[in-house]
DNA sequence: CGGGTAGATTACCATGATTC
DNA sequence: GAATCATGGTAATCTACCCG
């Protein structure tokens, strides 16, 4: 592991905990780095989150996560670059979630390719009209799916209406399939999220 | 039943945009 | 110019279903 000489003393002095920590096991050095950097951390996440109790929490995951991946380290950047970049990614994927969790309670929307589409409402304002609304759910799906950004459009498009198979899509698209899935999976997410707040619609 | 597979979800990280 | 947060790509993992 060859350190940089642009780095300060203070960098260069992580360096080395870090190497007697992956290459002799060394239990002090560990504690060591997290002893120097546990408020650092702590700190970004806490703005993050806004909860004390989920950035204890994640602050310990990310060094769990970061002493795992220990090996992984690449010297090219400073340790506290990388530590922090590990904890707020942490973080954001904790936030994804939690905001998932919360929606779908008061609205649900279904989308199956025996070309079979329903939205429900569910919320405060159920009218006698709801049924009315539930026979135009295509045109509805149709009229949301045309506010996704265009990305998404082709994507919710080939696979459900076209009724394509990923594998295909991403032939048609030339991505790679996961892409082709994580981002199907976002746009439904976003479909979620718009059924939810019908202010996006307008 | 079990293993094969399409599809769904999640982890991980990089980069971008925005704000301070 | 760093801090903060969002968005996106990729791959691994999980899940449900089918067919033998």
């Amino acid at each position: 592991m060859e350190v940089n000489k642009q780095f300060s003393a203070k960098a260069k002095h992580d360096f080395k905990l870090i190497q007697s920590a992956v290459e002799g096991g060394d239990e002090k050095a560990y504690a060591e780095l997290m002893q120097i950097y546990k408020k650092p951390v702590y700190h970004v996440v806490l703005k993050m989150v806004r909860n004390p109790d989920d950035a204890e929490d994640l602050t310990i995951e990310a060094f769990a996560k970061a002493f795992r991946n220990l090996h992984k380290f690449n010297p090219e950047y400073a340790f506290s670059t990388w530590l922090f970049r590990i904890a707020t990614n942490n973080c954001i994927d904790f936030i994804r979630k939690n905001k998932i969790k919360t929606m779908s309670i008061d609205s649900a929307i279904k989308i199956d390719n025996g070309d079979e589409i329903t939205i429900d409402f569910k919320d405060n304002n159920l009218t006698p009209q709801e049924s009315a609304i539930k026979n135009q759910k295509i045109e509805i799906m149709q009229f949301i799916v045309g506010k996704l950004p265009e990305k998404y459009q082709r994507l919710v498009t080939l696979r459900y209406f076209d009724e394509l198979s990923y594998e295909e899509i991403a032939t048609e698209l030339n991505a790679p399939l996961g892409t082709v899935k994580a981002q199907l999976h976002r746009a439904r997410e976003l479909l979620y999220d718009m059924v939810k707040n019908k202010k996006h619609l307008i």
